[in-house]
DNA sequence: AGCAGTTCCGGTATTTGTATACCGGTACTA
DNA sequence: TAGTACCGGTATACAAATACCGGAACTGCT
């Protein structure tokens, strides 16, 4: 096996990553925070959600610049989830 | 087509991101960075040299941290390449 | 109550790309 | 000759990014 699958860690940090950024849209519009960052909505919407656990840096950097986030805080997040 | 393939900026954007990497990394050993990083050695050295053009986030991340660099100075790198 | 609009969600399907490993080759160094 | 370090090519399991569908929840209007 060339490349083991995701372990359960990855998801939980992926699903924190997720929760992370919908906390930081607020009251926002999916679709307007989706075209602002430049990806589609079923995109942002996967990520959210954890459904994509480790999303690309290029991504993820655009929507810190949509949400005024940065980088460093949603690391911080996903590595020490308050909530499992 | 579902997902269209990379665009030719999206690859010069990768090459420039390797760079900064290849840059910051400076005298150190591949294998070393890369160890601590948590990453293979074969990833590092294809997103140093451009062959792998949108890494994931938790990765460039993990390399930021093994390097010393700031995710925001690898972006502008990435989005202002002085060498095409 | 009924209808339309918005927003979000889960599931499924598809193409492209990541992350990994192995191999041979090149260049430099002792 | 031997050792280290980088590179390109090939191969492969797994995941990203996109799109479409049906449905749920909430809102506003008639």
């Amino acid at each position: 096996m060339i490349r083991p699958p995701l372990r359960p860690d990855e998801h939980d940090r992926g699903r924190a990553l997720g929760r992370a950024l919908r906390a930081a849209r607020g009251p926002r519009s999916l679709l307007d925070v989706a075209a602002e960052a430049g990806i589609s909505p079923e995109t942002l919407r996967k990520i959210e959600t954890g459904r994509i656990a480790t999303p690309a840096f290029f991504t993820i950097m655009a929507l810190c610049g949509a949400l005024g986030v940065a980088p460093d805080q949603l690391m911080e997040v996903a590595e020490h989830p308050i909530t499992g």
